[in-house]
DNA sequence: AGATTATGAATGAACG
DNA sequence: CGTTCATTCATAATCT
């Protein structure tokens, strides 16, 4: 009993004291600028995003801050399932050479920038500047790129082969159970 | 690998498999430290921490060293998001000198140890080699004497000043290719 | 009403 | 050390 983790005490919860309720406007435009690249905003972005939406309604920094870690880790999410079953299918059906999904428009993610974006963008999601200028020319949506954007367009990172599943025998994810620190 | 335990999988993630969950006795006594001085416990601390510890449940040095590691990180994080909302303010209304945030209650950090005893323990936490036998013998309880503890050791170290912003630069709008910052 | 989904918040873990 | 990621919690909305 004492060594029940204990779930439902400090954790997570709480949140539901005084949480942060996002008005339809600054949904709509926290989305544009997703949409539109900017999926890891700076301390400096957030700063200014959160200026520029307070008009809308009261809101903090750090409600901006999760708003982008969650959406895009529900975004790979996503993904990440539908490949899954992606893989379980074609385990399963080795043979039916997937008539028509080799990646488009597999399942539920209606999301204009569809599967292969995604995985783009996916192992490390952008270089550094986000600066697809799919940003229209809304006011909001191009404060986000720092300093004009060079880079021609969400510049491709081809470099690591994400390994999804273990399709080798699993090389004992287990950790080592001594640790070292450091004590610099 | 030298600093950090192990290595796991493919990134932070796939750990939530088997990740520690902290009992509560173990989150307020991990706190209870920090909060006395400990930030950054060396090897031997974390042994030690780890092993008295254990009583409260399955725990494992690693585990204390990420979780000193996340506080503290967060604690700064923190600390920087409200200085530059500050200085964000600052230069809109740089006329009305601050009624009553020269530092205390600036926002929402409801931590005792309000923002001048971080910003105190901030540059550096401790000297060095946090040699601080606070460790002593104590039942653990009082390892890192609560904050009554005087100051035997942990001397405050007021070495580096800590150049949040360019503050000399006052018509530069940019801060800087920044990064992240999060937390309430 | 109970189960399911959507989402803000938090945090353990790990990377660069 | 700062940042990023995956997972989990708690709650509100929605579905069945």
């Amino acid at each position: 009993m004492s060594s029940v983790p204990v779930k439902g005490a400090t954790r997570g919860g709480e949140g539901g004291r005084n949480r942060w309720c996002p008005t339809p406007e600054q949904v709509m435009l926290l989305e544009r600028m997703y949409r539109g690249g900017l999926k890891t905003p700076s301390a400096t972005q957030i700063q200014q995003i959160t200026e520029r939406l307070s008009i809308y309604g009261k809101i903090q920094g750090k409600n901006v801050f999760y708003w982008f870690q969650n959406h895009k880790a529900r975004d790979r999410q996503k993904l990440r399932k539908k490949l899954m079953t992606m893989y379980q299918q074609h385990r399963l059906y080795p043979s039916h050479d997937q008539p028509s999904l080799p990646f488009h428009q597999v399942g539920g993610v209606e999301d204009e920038s569809s599967c292969i974006t995604l995985v783009n963008n996916w192992t490390r999601d952008l270089p550094s500047s986000q600066t697809c200028n799919l940003m229209c020319d809304c006011p909001l949506a191009m404060m986000m790129m720092d300093r004009y954007g060079t880079t021609p367009c969400c510049t491709r990172v081809p470099p690591k082969t994400l390994q999804l599943f273990p399709v080798t025998t699993t090389t004992t994810p287990d950790v080592k159970e001594d640790n070292q620190f450091s004590n610099p």
